[in-house]
DNA sequence: CTTGACCTTCACATGATGTCAGGGTTCATG
DNA sequence: CATGAACCCTGACATCATGTGAAGGTCAAG
């Protein structure tokens, strides 16, 4: 146990592609790991571990700023899991905002398209709308 | 009428900056206007027609590309309200996937939250969850 | 030892926009 | 006419997360 891997295997291990592994680490985001004599970076499975945290809190949409808090909660024995929870918050809400946002553009489109016949003629009320203001 | 007016007044009056007006000229989405003897660009009103009808697009969401291929259809005397509303509707799918993407998102960490007791004790599924794979 | 698969770094691209720098223009006022 | 403020010009670099490609080194199996 504790296989060393290169960095193809940890990213198919974690999901990640090894362009971002190797960014995440240039950004100070990952431990660099040690090399293989050749140059060659070799992973463990802590940083298999931190490379699946990584993953996650990107797939739940958390900023590259956000997740290397959480990072930084999750090494933290002395957190609070009232950071956490705000931290949390202040993403629920930009993701509120952000399908709020979405779901006006849909809304508003929506309308035009139900009023456009969409026939062979040119008359179209998303042209019309798009080409006068109001 | 058919003011000639400078890139900074143009911009105000579409709700555009300066900067995306000489960017959208750039990438051919725009005519390049008539230029003053000192090199300045000098809209009119037709410009302007065509500006506000990019700033409305794009409050829309769609992309430059799908823009650009508005302007075509715009001024398209022949096309079909068809092609208009295709295009509408791909870009509502568009909206339609990522609304769906980022409630997914929302979802899955405000369960999280709820079941987070946002104390001063460390413990906290949010970060268990993200440090371990399920 | 050769070969192919893998690794390294570096650089450039995306999309839409901001910002800054260094320099020229316009125009109203003195 | 001269000056200064406000505007404009181009070009370059930054953002953010990611992809792609080039040029070259390494590893492991045959």
């Amino acid at each position: 146990m504790n296989r060393r891997m290169n960095i193809s295997q940890a990213a198919t291990a974690s999901g990640l592609s090894p362009r971002m592994i190797r960014h995440y680490e240039k950004i100070g985001l990952l431990p660099a790991p040690p090399r293989s004599d050749g140059g060659y970076r070799q992973y463990g499975d802590s940083d298999l571990h931190t490379l699946g945290f990584i993953q996650r809190a990107r797939r739940l949409g958390f900023s590259m700023e956000q997740t290397a808090r959480l990072l930084q909660l999750w090494q933290d024995r002395s957190r609070s899991s009232a950071e956490v929870k705000a931290l949390a918050g202040e993403h629920l809400k930009e993701l509120e905002e952000r399908i709020a946002d979405l779901q006006a553009m849909h809304a508003s489109l929506a309308q035009l398209a139900d009023c456009c016949q969409g026939d062979h003629r040119p008359d179209c009320p998303i042209i019309n709308s798009l080409a006068s203001p109001c």
